[in-house]
DNA sequence: GCAAGGTC
């Protein structure tokens, strides 16, 4: 018997579809001569401090570096403490079963470094000897599956894989086991103080950003306005240069031949620039896209995005949500007419679906190259049927996302004029002239909302116009705003693109800090440790976010490059390079900063 | 009591 194990219930489930597999077991799938298991994501984890007879939090115990590390079931938080997770444990049992009447296993956890750790630790934790092979596909259609199947890489080509998502795990363990620990006994042990690759550089972007924002001292700058009128139709023209003070202003000012001045048409139109300009369609949304949405149009948390897309999910109405891909494959490209006819019916975009019906749809999204462990989100055409108010806005911004992906461009019309009125003025205007995706949501586009959304009067070169109007304008520099969690789930997908070392910035470029899967959980865990709060839409630091960011802000643990570091080394190991190297660097490391807290805490207990 | 990673 072949048993078939997936990273989680709904791809095992995919997969025995394929073979028309159809008998549900307790924990598997049956038929076909096939089984058809999976785990719940990691089953398994690094053994905690206390099974390598590191008791208690101790100094003595400090660095703590296992020779070897232990395996031990996935915990959970009950009220009586931490207990191994019953599902986990239950699933494993089947998984055991299962592998010991196995002649072969076939490996379908996802296609990536955690999907291969996901199933070893499975594997060597279980003390399997079975020979096994590797299915790795990114899409689950039949077609894809099938194509997989024929395609079965042997196992042992994923060994080197293996050992670097290995490294990850245990550095990662080493690093933010004995830094957290030294942090709180040094600053008096009576909070936990945690640290580690990822949260520490996410605590460090949003206090320098608060620090920046609070210090920030605004300057006064002046500038000057004219209104030139157009049969009737005034516009408004600002003068380009910014003036330290009034008086500078003002002479520019006193230079306009305004009619008050006496000047009837006072204004010569120097240039006008009209031009169509196209705006191609948004991507489809990946898990940090559609929570950046969520917060930016309902004000949900990322934590709160992600749960809803997970009960979406797990009601069959999404596609998988943990994904960092905006894409999709020809396969699934090749299924999304009969998709958006799906929507033909509904209430706020059913007329774009039925615009979109025998259209020439966009392929933007579709770039198979650029599908990793899973595509973009897409809703998967099953019918809702109650959904509360929440899910349905995440919901519409799935299926509407989808509509404004594969619909035409939005074709605007951008009017750029200059007058000439003793020194220039520069008026600038857009129009919609055909909406094409952007009739989906029909919002306006924000990030230029204010200044650029205005339409211009027809006017033609050498014309000369009445100036009606003219003003100096006291304007103040702003600093760059609080993050909020749109803006830190930006800031942590974009993390490292500013790094000078070019390799270091290479390696980090498809990752950013943490992964589409985790970022949520990020943001919730500095808030558990009351390093930062929510204070309406912002995320702000506490004070002791801040003490804990005063000791370790020049510390590398403090920095996403040390993640960029630790990513080349990584894709190194999976190339084939030496562990052992790696491995000691970390433990150096650990050494190191774990030497340097239990000094450098002992300010945060008078704080 | 602690990391980051995955997922119901």
């Amino acid at each position: 018997m072949k048993v078939i194990i997936a990273e989680k219930p709904s791809v095992a489930r995919d997969i025995a579809k394929v073979f028309g597999a159809t008998t549900k077991r307790e924990g598997y799938i049956e038929g076909k001569g096939y089984t058809f298991t999976w785990a719940f994501g990691h089953l398994l984890q690094l053994a905690p401090p206390q099974e390598y007879g590191f008791y208690g939090w101790n100094v003595q115990n400090l660095p703590m570096l296992p020779s070897k590390f232990k395996l031990s079931v996935r915990k959970t938080k009950t009220k009586d403490g931490v207990v191994d997770d019953p599902a986990a444990r239950k699933q494993l049992d089947v998984i055991r079963t299962l592998f010991d009447e196995a002649t072969e296993i076939i490996v379908a956890t996802d296609a990536g470094r955690e999907g291969e750790l996901i199933f070893r630790y499975i594997y060597y934790h279980l003390k399997c000897k079975k020979p096994f092979k590797r299915l790795w596909i990114s899409s689950q259609t039949d077609a894809a599956i099938k194509d997989g199947f024929r395609n079965l890489k042997p196992g042992t080509d994923y060994d080197t894989l293996f050992y670097s998502a290995h490294c990850r795990s245990q550095s990662d363990w080493l690093v933010g086991m004995n830094a957290t620990q030294a942090l709180s006994l040094a600053s008096g042990n009576r909070a936990v103080l945690s640290l580690g690759r990822v949260q520490t550089p996410t605590l460090a972007m949003i206090c320098a950003r608060y620090l920046e924002n609070k210090n920030f001292v605004p300057e006064i700058y002046y500038q000057v306005a004219i209104q030139p009128d157009k049969d009737g139709i005034t516009f408004r023209a600002i003068c380009d240069r910014r003036f330290k003070t009034k008086e500078e202003a003002e002479v520019v000012l006193s230079k306009v031949e305004d009619v008050a001045s006496g000047f009837p048409d006072g204004g010569l139109i120097l240039r006008v620039e009209a031009k169509p300009r196209k705006e191609p369609p948004p991507l489809l949304h990946d898990l940090s896209s559609l929570q950046q949405e969520g917060n930016k149009k309902k004000g949900f948390t990322a934590d709160q995005t992600l749960a809803l897309l997970q009960n979406l999910y797990e009601s069959k109405l999404v596609t998988y949500p943990r994904t960092g891909s905006r894409y999709i494959g020809d396969d699934v490209f090749a299924t999304v007419p009969d998709l958006i006819s799906k929507f033909e019916d509904h209430k706020d975009f059913g007329k774009q679906a039925q615009l979109l019906k025998g259209a020439k749809l966009s392929k933007k999204s579709v770039n198979a190259k650029k599908v990793t462990d899973h595509h973009a989100i897409l809703p998967t055409g099953e019918k809702p049927n109650y959904l509360t108010p929440d899910q349905q806005a995440i919901y519409d911004m799935v299926a509407g996302r989808m509509l404004e992906a594969f619909h035409q461009d939005c074709i605007k019309e951008i009017t750029r004029i200059v007058v000439q009125s003793g020194e220039k003025f520069n008026a600038s205007g857009t129009v919609i002239s055909t909406p094409g995706w952007r009739a989906v949501f029909n919002d306006a586009d924000e990030d230029k909302k204010d200044e650029e959304n205005v339409s211009l009067p027809k006017v033609v070169k050498d014309e000369r116009l009445p100036i009606r109007q003219k003003a100096v304008l006291e304007k103040q520099t702003k600093p760059k705003p609080l993050y909020n969690e749109a803006s830190l789930l930006k800031a942590l997908e974009t993390a490292g693109k500013d790094i000078d070392d070019e390799e270091l910035r290479e390696a980090m470029k498809e990752s950013g800090l943490g992964t589409p899967a985790t970022r949520a959980a990020i943001i919730e865990t500095l808030i558990k440790r009351a390093y930062i709060s929510r204070e309406k839409k912002n995320l702000v630091p506490t004070t002791t976010g801040l003490s804990v960011y005063e000791v370790v802000k020049s510390q590398r643990i403090a920095q996403a490059e040390l993640t960029g570091s630790w990513e080349k080394r990584l894709e190194e190991i999976r190339g084939g390079a030496s562990v052992t190297a790696f491995r000691e660097e970390i433990n150096a490391y650990t050494r190191e900063i774990t030497g340097e807290l239990l000094k450098a805490g002992i300010p945060l207990k008078t704080s």
